[in-house]
DNA sequence: CCAAAAGTGTTTAGTATACACCCATGT
DNA sequence: ACATGGGTGTATACTAAACACTTTTGG
């Protein structure tokens, strides 16, 4: 299957660990005829589409290959075509080796993805891939850095309008956890009980009976996320004043 | 300038005249070689970018080039690059007889911009361009139905967390006028006691010492946007839960 | 004087915020 | 027994929603 070479799809896959907001990246290295490396850097994950595949796939198939998980929460925020984008000396001396054209102009269409570190083991297939705490992130290769920086911005607008912390949690999360979670990307801290107060309200957010094992200290109850109940529920919130 | 072949910006124009969300269309005609019209219909606006153009300024410049504007709201919302998305046997001939590829792939970055019909006269430059309220839009050309839609959600959702319905009406409006833009956008009524209790916790929208003219009932109080203190006084909402 | 839209207040229900203690488990 | 996070209620202030009449202008 033939690669279009103008179009490709990045993604900032976000993987939470109760902890910190994670960024999967991917070592890239170059080396001369001579095996010696030249430099070593880290770039998000992404990758030319082929020529039938829609972009949506293509982000898919990005994050299959990197994770084995389908299904993963996915969403198109910015696309990305700055004329300099690739232009970096490291980056054209990338590409060069790599046998592409650096002075070809390259669409990015950016994706992040929403997943619990815990329910994913990586797949290196040859290439370096790791976890990296969002605020850990130093300099990128080509544009990434801000690739990243709209993507932060962007998952930070949906989340205050939208039911999607869930999906960087396990299926099944406690109430702390989910605070967590918005507390992390959000970089404020709530009351616990009107957050609680609040998640009461949500119809969608499914008390089980049953409770965390193996912690030292009470365990907490588990909760689901349901998006039925969400679609069948929700209704339309008008905010735009201060 | 060289135009790139492969990347396009398409616009989707709203222009509000305080009773329709207009969208500005351009009429597509295609004749044969003796002047016989094959069909003709009507497509977004859009342009391909030049090779040394950011694609903001692309799409300023199709603004510029319909309007005459600079500094018009803008927003880039989403990327449309399906592999069928120019391959409907007119959009093929168009093509053809424009002495472009058909098979090539095109990525359109789709944008949405927004300004009050009275603040506009369009400039025609040899090609017939209209406004047509949202709701009486018919099939368009290429996959453009598909982008005014998505356009139309992105413009919603926008709508409903930050103020920029305002773009849609002229520097000095009523608050009925801005009820009204509301009000068309979401499809929804408000009650208008209620309304204005609310935006009178603006302080970013600035009453004038200046009233309607010219018309038969009681002249309205015009009002004002202020980005400054808008941005100076927002705070963050969070409003996910249902 | 009539038509048309402007402008204004109160009540009730619901949500936001601030704040402190006891409980269940593992070690 | 102690360390750790789980779980709970109340009072006050603010915001949402429902609802009807008088005012000012042009024609």
């Amino acid at each position: 299957m033939k690669y279009n070479d103008y179009i490709s799809v990045d993604c900032v896959i976000f993987g939470f660990d109760f902890e910190n907001l994670n960024v999967l990246v991917v070592e890239r290295t170059l080396r001369d005829e001579n095996g010696v490396e030249e430099f070593s850097d880290l770039t998000l994950t992404g990758n030319h589409i082929y020529e039938d595949e829609t972009i949506n796939d293509a982000a898919n198939r990005v994050l299959f290959d990197l994770t084995g998980l389908t299904g993963i929460y996915l969403e198109q925020f910015k696309t990305f075509a700055h004329p300099d984008r690739l232009k970096k000396e490291n980056d054209r001396k990338w590409l060069l080796h790599d046998g592409r054209n650096p002075d070809k102009r390259i669409v990015s269409i950016g994706h992040f993805a929403l997943l619990s570190k815990r329910d994913v083991t990586l797949q290196w297939k040859g290439r370096n891939v790791k976890w990296v705490p969002y605020h850990e992130i130093g300099e990128l290769a080509f544009d990434h850095n801000e690739i990243l920086e709209k993507a932060v911005v962007a998952l930070r607008e949906k989340v205050k309008h939208e039911p999607i912390g869930f999906e960087l949690l396990p299926e099944k999360f406690t109430l702390t956890q989910l605070q967590r979670v918005y507390e992390i990307i959000l970089g404020t801290e709530f009351d616990k009980r009107n957050f609680r107060k609040k998640v009461s309200r949500m119809k969608y957010l499914i008390p089980l009976d049953e409770k965390q094992t193996g912690v030292a200290h009470k365990p907490a109850r588990l909760y689901m996320f349901s998006r039925d109940v969400y679609e069948k529920t929700k209704k339309e919130l008008i905010d735009f004043w201060v």
